[in-house]
RNA sequence: GCCCGGAUGGCGGAAUUGGCAGACGCGGAGGCCUCAAAAGCCUUUACUCGAGAGGGUGUGUGGGUUCGAGUCCCACUCCGGGCACCA
């Protein structure tokens, strides 16, 4: 492609300007309304991809957008700079993590200001630097005296690959590791959890105020996983004195329980099981607890025969419905950390427990009578019960609360709500990780570290093994020490955190990065909180938005953030992920598709309207042969409009006529729509009106007849204004360029559109017969219901499409519309 | 299995409240400029019948509501995503 300007030239020069005058650099006393933009912090991987490119054009948008209607916008970066890819990277190389980080660090910095988005560079934050490194520990600690962080033995999922502990939300479905590919194990180990789980109801509720798209607030409720039951006792049938305790959001099928079931792990288990069932129980629990959790899970359609899956105990419990026996049996798809381990089953109103009983021989009892017709095997859904004897009648709504009366009257029952969240794992058995800040001592037990002795830092003279085990815990001028209170040897924590911890407060040190005594001082971070705009994939709909919203109310509660919203994010815009070959475009997956080739053709700020124009921001974009060739059209698009600007074959006339007035309407209809399309996340209309001005503007300065010179000068300052978020370069460049004596066009007013200009004198008003287009009426837009019908009626065309025949109905709908039915 | 999205020309997509379907761009066709090409500029481009004027059809499928449906309702097909023994 052949340019008609010097593309690298002129964006390098606005690059160093930006980044020399500290354009973008903003001050926590600016006294101008504030806006908080911020695109999630990326991991360093290297050089910027598409998907980065994307990211940062809409967020760049955004930040310019904002400055030019007048508001003081905090634009900040940084790194996500732990985590396993550099330690992997520095096993292999045998180096250290460090260097890697900061080498692809630098790589990204770089190709992230070759884009032209602008930041204020004084608040960059990474997470394994040495003070971010001390707030984080600090937090932690704080957690910790709140009792908001505690250890305990865990069956935890650990992954032989990478050989440490993952979070449930790090292992796949099919019970892999997520990074690795490994199929997960379980382990028990003692481990440090975050007590996220005390604030599930709010992180439940307080979703109601979020403007996030409703598919990721669905995922965090899903997450969450409320729900409402009962909990009580199915007594011993040899002992009343003892019960079993169980759990269920349906008491009112209470009459149809035929038996009920105890997780392999559950601590009745020894006492329910008789010597003759010993070894069938046994085996069931040995398999159970010899395999993941997720792969035992999985194994509910196929894999493991049905009848292996579980088996009678030898002990009965007393249903408290119908005071009758039912047996006990244990099986693997009832789980340990669920409610209290054990259900009462439903074979009638429960699929899982329906299939179980089937494979067993067990009485099946329906509860609730099914709808005529229906012909499955389980009915779930609402209906009058039966065979319920006090309940016979009642709906399921109803018979819920009677059968929950019932329960706590006569079972020891409570009603109940109970989460799927789980409270989160936060060790790692890794290097490239925040150090956990405590000591083990033999008479003090866990001492947290001093305040004078933060941060803890991982040594630097360390060997990356190559069983991927971390250096930390063999490292032993690390992990011997002295407790800091009773003085004698003790050891430290080898663990390190997990980076979700990093990633769940950045925001609060962006606001903030001046303070040198704190994580961040609340006053300035309030300044500035909650985020306006947060821009990032899809991907952490559910772990990063969830662990940050719930460290933000958590520091709130503990006084560290007295004054700040308990909400960090108050809009959510999840960009469409970048395929390639119906593959998500990744690093891992190596089928990136570099933007350096089109820094030299079509420049950033072709490769930014690109990105803008391809489609939704929020879908996903397919990257294909044909989108070589659009990109071209967005330089192509730029090429004109330099063009046009420097009067390339432009025919003037001297004084203005209806022609001029026409494209100044045009212009200031079209700072109205991208106004709008703005506002609304709508940036490929956006594009496509600038594409629409500059045609209507060149068609009329390339024409016989002409443009003013005024007009077309007019027209494109606000072609170039409007189009300044979107190709801040070259925008730039023309405007400094016929302005010299303005200030740059990033730093205008977002313009304003002159209703005078805006309204239309007239509108095409669409004429139907019997609802098909027969002819179209220029009217004033204030054109009444009989003038509209009169007009439509007196149409020649409409005269000779109706054929002499009277209508029996018209049907008005000024000024866009009559339709008339014959 | 459950939940949430989506389906519009050759392609990406537009149509903000039920009111002109296909904006804008890509690709294609034809032309101008040129010795020639590139670049640029102009015209055209949903399908279909027709030389043309003009007509018919058309937003995944089938029904419905309405003067009028891409848009609302019901049923279904296919595609994408999330969750998946949470009692």
């Amino acid at each position: 492609m052949s340019r008609p300007f010097d593309v690298a030239a002129i964006e390098e020069k606005w690059q160093a300007r930006w980044l020399d005058e500290g354009t973008y650099e903003v001050d926590n006393d600016d006294p101008r309304e504030r806006y908080y933009a911020l695109c999630m912090y990326p991991y360093p991987s290297g050089a910027a991809h598409q998907g980065h490119v994307r990211n940062y054009t809409f967020g760049d948008l955004v930040v310019r957008y904002q400055t030019m209607l007048g508001k003081a916008v905090l634009s900040p970066y940084g790194f996500d700079s732990f985590g396993l890819p550099a330690e992997n990277a520095a096993i292999k190389a045998g180096s250290h993590p460090r260097l890697f980080t900061e080498a692809r660090m630098h790589e990204l910095k770089t190709s992230v200001r070759r884009l032209g988005a602008v930041y204020d560079w004084r608040r960059e934050v990474f997470s394994h630097d040495p003070n971010y490194i001390r707030w984080s520990q600090t937090i932690f600690l704080a957690f910790l005296e709140a009792g908001l962080a505690y250890r305990a033995e865990a069956q935890v999922n650990w992954c032989p690959g990478c050989k440490t502990v993952l979070a449930n939300e790090q292992v796949l479905a099919d019970g892999t590791c997520e990074r690795s590919g490994d199929l997960v194990m379980r382990r028990f180990l003692e481990q440090w959890f975050f007590k996220i789980t005390d604030y599930a109801e709010e992180l439940l509720t307080s979703l109601n105020d979020l403007e996030w798209p409703e598919r990721v607030k669905t995922m965090q409720r899903n997450w969450i996983g409320r729900s409402e039951g009962v909990e009580f006792d199915l007594p011993l049938a040899y002992d009343p004195s003892k019960a079993l305790r169980v759990f269920t959001t349906r008491p009112d099928t209470g009459f149809g329980v035929t038996y009920a079931v105890v997780a392999p792990e559950h601590p009745m288990l020894a006492l329910l099981t008789t010597d003759d069932e010993r070894l069938r129980v046994e085996e069931i629990v040995s398999r159970a607890t010899s395999i993941s959790e997720i792969e035992r899970t999985s194994s509910s359609t196929e894999g493991v025969a049905a009848e292996k899956r579980g088996a009678f105990t030898g002990s009965y419990v007393l249903n408290p419905f119908t005071k009758e026996r039912v047996p006990v049996y244990v099986a693997d798809y009832v789980l340990g950390n669920y409610g209290t381990g054990a259900i009462m089953a439903v074979p009638g109103e429960d699929e899982r427990d329906y299939e179980f009983a089937k494979v067993h021989g067990l009485p099946i009892v329906r509860t609730v009578q099914p709808p005529e017709g229906f012909d499955g095997d389980v009915y779930n859904g609402d209906g009058a019960h039966i065979n319920s004897e006090f309940l016979d009648g009642l709906d399921v709504a109803a018979a819920k609360t009677k059968a929950t009366e019932f329960l706590v009257e006569h079972a020891n029952g409570i009603t109940k709500v109970n989460y799927r969240l789980r409270d989160w794992l936060v060790s790692r058995q890794r290097f490239w990780g925040c150090p956990i800040p405590v000591v083990y001592c033999d008479d003090d037990g866990i001492v947290p570290v001093p305040n004078d002795q933060l941060p803890v830092l991982a040594p630097d003279d360390v060997t990356m093994n190559e069983s991927g085990q971390s250096p930390l815990a063999t490292h032993e001028g690390f992990f011997s020490t002295t407790c800091p209170k009773c003085g004698k040897p003790a050891r430290r924590e080898t663990d390190t955190m997990d980076t979700f911890t990093d990633s769940s407060w950045y925001f609060l040190r962006f606001a903030d990065p001046f303070t040198a005594d704190k994580a961040f001082d609340p006053a300035q971070a309030a300044k500035w909180m909650p985020v306006n705009q947060y821009i990032g994939g899809i991907e952490h709909a559910i772990l990063h938005l969830m662990y940050a919203r719930f460290y933000l109310k958590a520091l709130v509660d503990i006084g560290m953030a007295e004054g700040l919203p308990r909400e960090p994010f108050q809009r959510l815009f999840t960009q469409g992920m970048i395929r390639l070959d119906g593959s998500k475009m990744s690093k891992s997956k190596g089928n990136l598709i570099s933007p350096e080739e089109y820094y030299k053709t079509v420049g950033a700020d072709g490769l930014r309207l690109f990105h803008l124009f391809a489609g939704p921001p929020a879908d996903d974009l397919d990257w294909t042969d044909q989108t070589n060739d659009v990109i071209d059209g967005c330089g192509r698009f730029i090429d004109r409009l330099v063009r046009l600007w420097n009067d390339y074959d432009v025919n003037y006339h001297a004084i203005a006529d209806e022609s001029d007035l026409a494209v100044r309407q045009e212009a200031h209809r079209t700072i109205v729509r991208v106004t709008n399309d703005f506002d609304r996340w709508s940036y490929n209309t956006a594009v496509a009106a600038l594409m629409e001005l500059l045609n209507t503007v060149s068609k009329a300065a390339r024409s016989e007849h002409g443009i003013e010179k005024a007009t077309l000068q007019d027209s494109l300052d606000i072609l170039v204004t409007l189009l300044a978020p979107m190709a801040p370069h070259i925008t730039a460049e023309l405007w400094e360029d016929r302005h010299p004596e303005l200030p740059s066009v990033h730093l205008l007013p977002w313009p304003v559109a002159d209703p005078a200009l805006v309204a239309e004198a007239t509108v095409t008003m669409v004429v139907q017969v019997n609802g098909k287009v027969k002819s179209r009426i220029e009217v004033p837009p204030t054109i009444t219901e009989e003038e509209a019908t009169t007009a439509a009626l007196a149409d020649p065309q409409i005269v000779a499409a109706l054929g002499g025949v009277a209508p029996t109905r018209v049907v008005a709908r000024p000024p866009r519309l009559v339709n008339i039915i014959p």
